[in-house]
DNA sequence: GCGACAG
DNA sequence: ATCTTGTCGC
C-alpha cells in the first residue's frame, strides 16, 4: 500500500494527463455507472460497473468484484480506496462503455484529481465525476427547477472546478466535474439526461444496487 | 489554532 | 459507506 505522501505525489503526476475536452466517438450508446459498497465487519469492499443503454436506460451488462479493502478512507485520497474493486470489475466486462459516470468527484478535488480523473486516466476512457456532496469549491444558491446549474469555483483563483446541477426540482443538487475526455457542459448534460425522474443518475443507482448485492452475496 | 472533509 | 421511523412540509 502507498503511504499518504506517496499517494499525493502520484496524484500530482497523473493529474497532468487529464483531458478536459470531448474526446470520444459519438453518439453515446452505452453509459456506465460505477459505485462501491463497504462492510466494516469483514473489511470487504465491493465494486460494481453497470452498462446502460443511453436511450432506454436498460441494463445491458453488469460486472462486480469483491475484495478486502486496502486503503483507509481519507478525503482527497478516495480513489486509492475505491479504485481496486472498480478496476477489477471493469476488467470483467465483455463490452466497453462510451462514457463512465463515477460516484465521486473528478476535477472538483483539492489537487484536481478525484476518483473520476484517476479511473479515467488509468483506463484512458471518458469519465465524469458526479458527487452527492461538496468536497471543495464554493457556489451560489441555484434556482429550484430541474436543470438549474451554478458554477463550482475555487474562490482563490476563480478556477471553475465543476457545475452544481439540480436534477430534480427542490432536491439537493449534484456536483458534476470533468473526469477525463469529457467537457464539463457535456458531462452536466449527460448526468441530467440520466436523471430524468430521480436525484442521482440511473447509472449510479443501478451500480449502487449491484454493488450492495455483490457484497451481501460475499457475506453469505 | 480552528473548521472542513467525495464514500 | 453504514446505523435507522416517523414525521414535517408542499
Amino acid at each position: 500500500m502507498l503511504t499518504e505522501p506517496e499517494a499525493v505525489a502520484l496524484q500530482q503526476t497523473l493529474r497532468q494527463r487529464v483531458i478536459q475536452h470531448d474526446a470520444f466517438p459519438r453518439p453515446i450508446r452505452l453509459v456506465a455507472g460505477a459505485d462501491v459498497e463497504y462492510n466494516p465487519h469483514t473489511e470487504l469492499i465491493a465494486g460494481a460497473i453497470v452498462l446502460l443503454d443511453a436511450d432506454t436506460k436498460a441494463v445491458v451488462e453488469v460486472a462486480t468484484h469483491v475484495m478486502p479493502v486496502s486503503f483507509p478512507y481519507v478525503p482527497g485520497l478516495f480513489s486509492f480506496r475505491e479504485m481496486p474493486p472498480l478496476l477489477a470489475a471493469y476488467g470483467k466486462l465483455h463490452q466497453q462503455p462510451d462514457v463512465l459516470i463515477c460516484d465521486g468527484h473528478g476535477l472538483a478535488h483539492p489537487r484536481r484529481f478525484g476518483l473520476a480523473c484517476h479511473i479515467g486516466v488509468e483506463l484512458d476512457i471518458p469519465t465524469i465525476g458526479c458527487g452527492k456532496t461538496r468536497l471543495t469549491g464554493q457556489y451560489e444558491n441555484l434556482a429550484a427547477g430541474r436543470g438549474s446549474t451554478a458554477p463550482l469555483t475555487d474562490e482563490a483563483t476563480g478556477e471553475v472546478l465543476g457545475l452544481v446541477v439540480r436534477t430534480q426540482p427542490g432536491i439537493n443538487p449534484l456536483f458534476v466535474s470533468v473526469g477525463h475526455r469529457v467537457a464539463l457542459p457535456t458531462a452536466a448534460g449527460l448526468v441530467l439526461a440520466m436523471s430524468e425522474a430521480v436525484r442521482q443518475p440511473e447509472t449510479t443507482r443501478q451500480a449502487d444496487a449491484y454493488a450492495r448485492a455483490a457484497l451481501l452475496h460475499a457475506l453469505q
